[in-house]
RNA sequence: GGGCGUAUAGCUCAGUUGGUAGAGCGCUUCGUUUACACCGAAGAUGUCCAGGGUUCGAGUCCUUGUGCGCCCACCA
């Protein structure tokens, strides 16, 4: 009985089919499997509901997918919980983009809450569109489970934490979230405030000005951004430097360019006396490390910059100039007075906003922060107990050394946002109303009046009364997202979190790490006084064959879908996992899927071998129908399940991976498949198809679609996806040996030497030989391997075997091969000059290496210090060299 | 300025406790033998960045330096 199986395994044709019939089953669902012991969870990571996946989603999906089915083969009741992500500000900006664009309006336009409307759509779209791609993939999840940070019950969680931590109080009124005036990043074109993290750097050439304020100031001053200079109340020096010793403490009066300035000297250390002029002139109100020394000396501090960027009222000709303006303005006021001394180009870090690229205005504004150290309960210092000790595993385990480095610097996290998508901050005032400007925007950050702390009152519902008005402003997104681990199952009361929390594996980029990993930890230790996840793993980023990073620009992105289409998901799935290390970034390009496009066809072909050739019914197997492949086959296969489970188990997928590869196509594919050719015996179809239903199991989680696909050309009843992950206990019943591995290599080093030999004498490949094999010991292995000896490519046509050499045979007319103990003597076609040449290579080669070898063993030490077993292998390859060398001169 | 990673074949990279240097791709030669040309056979190619150290023994551990990449901080 035969099957026909078409000769390329094309992706395409069973791809979509096999993730409906998945999805059908309903497998991806916990409680639909049978039989489960254990539960395993991982709550992925929500993408940004706004675009497509890319290739980082996708190298992430794959390695909580393939852990996923793993888990699942192994028999545990396995949730992988969708979900997707509001992305405040990303989103926003790309909203605002997408409408600029298509309808030319911007979100003042819209309005706050149609703008809001109008995104909560947009999202619930693209969420469906990505939930696509996501399927595409492969991805277990269970859809029914899939969770958005803006469900009611998600936001309601959100804001309850705020409620929470706002009314934690500690003995001297402190609060764990509180409200104040603080120097924060602002983005002028998102007109709002964003953490240190949401900042980048970008280099620049910058222009370095050397002045005094005025002709009668005694001390010269530098800086890049003169406008600011409007708002100095202080200039700060060493305390060592002997330059300005006389002056500090002193207050100067100054007339900055038309405006006056009241400047005390003041000393930190900080200040370096080589730089500039060794003097810095001390913004509070637009520098943040200005403004710390403003606490610390009580210096004044000064707008001179609104959120707009341009120059605030009250600084006279300069009042509503924008900061470039205002700075070309200075400029020129301070040439004409001859007051700057000198102009330096040098480079900057300019700060812009992650989102938009806008350069950062560090200004001073009233803002919501959590304070990470509180005192009744600091998030930061139980985040670091539990990865310190261990509590939360890291893979790979130098992170965790990056992660406490990062919980050690935290500061206290800016969590409002002058955003309109997102959660709003649940937070009320009274009088705001009454003050403001009849066309004022509500929303809008411009137009915010400060004396807004009249009455505050913190809770999810607005309160009784009259006049109260909600904050306008919305939350940092990972306040939301930080949330993720506990609230997408349900927390406090639901099922799924009782069951699954805390979760097994967390996976995400090492770029997320002090944006999510962080957060998520604190926040969830706080809320639920457990970890969120036992296992946290980070995957590097994914760049171009080149090593460069893939961008839309540069046009060197590979496009996850494309792939997939051309080469297969499984192709693209094993790109990723497959010569990967964790935490580091991978090149990938498409040479490289092709590559594993043809693993994948090599795999399907194999099954078309094995399925076309079988005879059914297959014969229960005994003893003695094993052959020496057989038996090879069987015990490296009980190997190679032990070695794949431990590599899974310590999420090394890689090395998993790279022995699956190894056994499938050398293994499998070139040694025991061509062998079955020649050594017929009525096991092997038990044989191959055993191997190849365990082989298909342990790919499984890898390359899930090829395998289903060919699973159910086996014509079993079950899908693959549900079964159980194989037992190398299971192969003790065969009673292989390590002997029996031993005895295939034997057999295969024959032929690997025979067919070199041949080829090195350029023996033309149709020309069949006759040989003698001298086998000593092996006598039998030999003797009875025969038709492999002949078939497996060696053109040897008629064979004897012996144990003893018995006579001299003309040795001009013979090739000579030592392998170990064994001689062959191939008979006919030999070009005399080659044959030698070979011989003489083949005898250095050996010389060689049985010189190092006896250095080795020469040394005392070496054999006096060196572990037995170690000196022990040494000697006898060495006695084995000499032999082999013996036996080629002979 | 601080930190992290990395340096191994032409390219991209593996190399788990120190014990005979590996894979894929590419390259050379050969081959269509009924699973597969998305194939098979054979082959070539390495001062494992440099210097020093520990050790009987170092690609692997320690130290110094250099190149490259990344992160953080940041010079006003």
């Amino acid at each position: 009985m035969t099957k026909e199986m078409p000769k390329a395994y094309e992706p395409g044709l069973y791809e979509d089919d096999i993730y409906k019939q998945w999805e059908e089953s309903g497998v991806f669902q916990p409680e639909n499997l049978e039989n489960t012991s254990g539960t395993y969870c991982n709550v992925l990571p929500p993408p940004n509901a706004n675009g497509e996946l890319h290739l980082g989603h996708v190298s992430g999906y794959v390695a909580m997918d393939l852990m996923g089915r793993y888990q699942r083969m192994l028999g545990k009741k396995t949730l992988l919980l969708p979900g997707k992500d509001h992305a405040g500000i990303q989103t926003q900006v790309v909203y605002e983009k997408k409408i600029k664009k298509e309808r030319n309006i911007s979100r003042h336009n819209l309005g706050r809450e149609k703008f809001y409307n109008e995104i909560y759509d947009f999202c619930i779209d693209r969420s469906a569109y990505m939930r696509t791609q996501e399927k595409k993939i492969g991805l277990s999840a269970d859809w029914s489970r899939e969770k958005f940070t803006m469900d009611p019950k998600i936001v309601n969680n959100v804001l309850d934490t705020f409620v929470k931590m706002y009314n934690e109080v500690d003995e001297d009124g402190n609060r764990m979230i509180y409200r104040g005036e603080r120097i924060i990043n602002w983005c002028p074109r998102c007109a709002s405030a964003l953490a240190d993290v949401e900042v980048e750097h970008e280099e620049q050439k910058a222009k370095l000005f050397y002045f005094k304020y005025d002709k009668n100031f005694p001390i010269t001053i530098a800086t890049t951004r003169p406008e600011t200079k409007l708002g100095d109340t202080a200039i700060a020096v060493n305390p060592k430097d002997e330059r300005y010793k006389e002056y500090i403490g002193k207050t100067f009066q100054a007339n900055f360019c038309g405006i006056d300035l009241n400047i005390k000297i003041i000393t930190d250390h900080n200040i370096d006396l080589s730089f500039g002029a060794g003097a810095l002139g001390v913004t509070p109100g637009h520098s943040a490390i200005d403004w710390q020394m403003a606490q610390v000396n009580d210096l004044e501090i000064i707008k001179v910059i609104g959120e707009d960027a341009n120059i605030r009222p009250g600084f006279g000709e300069y009042s509503g100039k924008s900061v470039l303006e205002a700075r070309e303005m200075i400029v020129a006021k301070l040439k004409e007075q001859g007051l700057i001394e000198k102009e330096e180009e040098f480079d900057n870090n300019l700060s812009v906003c992650e989102r938009c690229k806008t350069a950062i205005e560090p200004l001073v504004s009233e803002q919501w922060f959590v304070n990470v150290d509180h005192k009744n309960f600091s998030l930061k210092k139980e985040a670091r107990k539990v990865i310190e000790n261990g509590e939360i595993k890291i893979y790979p385990e130098r992170y965790k050394d990056i992660m406490l480095s990062w919980i050690d610097n935290v500061h206290d996290w800016c969590i409002s946002r002058q955003i309109w998508w997102g959660p709003r901050i649940p937070a009320w005032y009274r009088e705001i109303f009454d003050l403001r400007l009849p066309n004022a925007d509500l929303d809008d950050n411009k137009s915010k009046i400060e004396n807004r702390k009249s009455e505050i009152y913190v809770g999810i519902e607005k309160p009784d009364g009259e006049g109260w008005m909600q904050d306008s402003d919305t939350f940092d997104t990972w306040f939301s997202s930080g949330q993720w681990a506990y609230n997408t199952l349900g927390f406090p009361e639901g099922n799924d979190y009782k069951e699954f929390y805390p979760s097994d594996t967390m996976i995400m980029g090492r770029d997320i790490l002090p944006f999510w990993a962080f957060r998520m930890i604190i926040l969830s230790i706080y809320r639920t006084k457990q970890i969120p996840f036992k296992n946290l793993y980070f995957t590097g980023l994914i760049r171009d064959g080149q090593g460069k990073k893939m961008s839309k620009s540069k046009g060197n992105g590979i496009e996850p879908l494309e792939m997939i289409e051309k080469f297969g998901t499984d192709a693209v799935r094993l790109s990723m996992m497959i010569g990967a290390t964790p935490g580091n970034d991978m090149n990938l390009s498409e040479e490289k899927i092709a590559g594993f496009r043809n693993l994948v066809n090599k795999l399907w072909n194999v099954a078309r071998f094995a399925i076309s050739d079988l005879r059914f019914p297959i014969v229960e197997l005994n003893q003695d129908m094993l052959t020496v492949s057989d038996r090879y086959i069987l015990e490296k296969m009980k190997f190679l399940i032990r070695e794949v489970s431990g590599d899974l188990e310590e999420y090394r997928f890689s090395q998993a991976g790279e022995k699956l590869r190894e056994f499938t196509w050398n293994d499998l594919a070139d040694w025991y498949i061509e062998a079955s050719k020649f050594a017929v015996s009525d096991g092997k179809d038990f044989v191959l198809i055993k191997i190849l239903t365990d082989l298909l199991k342990l790919w499984h989680p890898f390359i899930p679609f090829v395998t289903e696909a060919i699973w159910q050309e086996l014509d079993s009843d079950k899908k693959l996806i549900v079964s159980r992950w194989p037992l190398a206990l299971d192969y003790e019943v065969y009673k292989t040996k390590q002997e029996d591995i031993d005895n295939f290599e034997i057999i295969k080093n024959i032929i690997i030497a025979i067919r070199n030999a041949r080829s090195e004498n350029k023996v033309e490949p149709a020309r069949k030989v006759k040989a003698l094999i001298v086998a000593g010991e092996y006598f039998d292995l030999i003797n009875d391997n025969e038709a492999l000896l002949k078939g497996m490519r060696t053109g040897v046509e008629k064979l004897e075997v012996v144990s003893k050499k018995l006579e001299e045979k003309d040795e001009n007319e013979t090739i000579k091969i030592v392998v170990g103990e064994i001689i062959i003597y191939l008979f006919g076609a030999i070009d005399k000059e080659k044959e030698a040449e070979r011989i003489k290579k083949e005898k250095a080669n050996l010389e060689k290496q049985i010189e190092v070898l006896r250095v080795k063993l020469g040394n005392k030490d070496f054999v006096e210090r060196a572990p037995e077993a170690i000196v022990k292998t040494e000697q006898e390859r060495l006695l084995k060299m000499e032999s082999e060398l013996v036996k080629l001169g002979e």
